[in-house]
DNA sequence: CGAATCTCAGACGGACTGAAATGA
DNA sequence: CTCATTTCAGTCAGTCTGAGATTC
């Protein structure tokens, strides 16, 4: 039987079929690539907030990496047992854990980014530069407007 | 504090990070149109295969709709309760059900249709209509050159 | 015999909710 | 006392796997 599998035309035309097929294969390449390293797509979001932002509480490193709060608590964890971040009391408000990025957590993310650089080629390997930065754009601007709508 | 949820940057130029959000976006408002009917993204899935190719099995089905098998049945059988679908043994092969979409289906799907046309429109809202023709070009490209292959 | 189909029940990892403990 | 934070336990919806019955 030749197209078993053939995808209906007109659900493949739609934008937000598009959309979440590329995602789907985009999760497989990004988890496949950070598993040859051990790591986690959580482990890069949070030593880059922190490499970027700071010293950070656990509830703002949620916010600003889009994790749930318990779901921050056990990558920290992880990262906390291989030394790539620090925990260490807010001397100024002692409810907090303000967690850090050692420098093994300097050394790991650049590791992490360069992986995850070769992962984005990967997926856009169909594309010329000059495609990949319009596609680029373009996903910035329909994810900004329903980011800065609907989220606060 | 202002910036407490901010995005760090290195993360939200990855387009591999772009597309997920994206997704979670379409998924939201898709899952919401479709709530408002009484309706699910796999009857619509469903409802497109049988009106392009016509009557399958219900294994042909999940092929087409890259559905899980035991997901197509739950579908299917919610649709059948609506008389939406028609289940009916293959005379020429007894362990299949052939099933096939009826009048009242065509019907539902083209209300569905229109659903989702005006969801693809709040997706891309930001996007002139050259700007969403090249998105959908671009996206089509990178989905197509991944899911010929790896699927098979 | 092996292979494919339909169906159901159970399992499974991911993400969210609730609440206790701590301390400002 | 009230509020925010950290943490764990429990829950929940969505998806997949396994097994059985049937037929090719």
């Amino acid at each position: 039987m030749p197209d078993d599998d053939a995808t209906p035309a007109r659900l493949a035309a739609k934008p937000s079929w598009l959309i979440s097929q590329a995602s789907v294969h985009a999760h497989r390449l990004l988890t496949g690539g950070l598993a040859a390293s051990g790591a986690r797509g959580y482990h890069y979001r949070l030593l880059a907030a922190l490499a970027e932002f700071g010293p950070a509480s656990q509830a703002q490193l949620g916010r600003r990496t889009d994790m749930d709060r318990s779901d921050v608590v056990a990558a920290l964890n992880e990262l906390a047992a291989r030394g790539l971040v620090q925990r260490s009391p807010d001397p100024a408000d002692r409810r907090r854990n303000v967690v850090s990025i050692t420098p093994a957590g300097h050394a790991h993310l650049d590791r992490l980014e360069e992986l995850l650089t070769r992962v984005q080629a990967e997926l856009l390997a169909p594309l010329s530069p000059a495609e990949r930065t319009k596609l680029t754009r373009l996903l910035a601007r329909v994810v900004d407007h329903h980011s800065g709508a609907a989220a606060r």
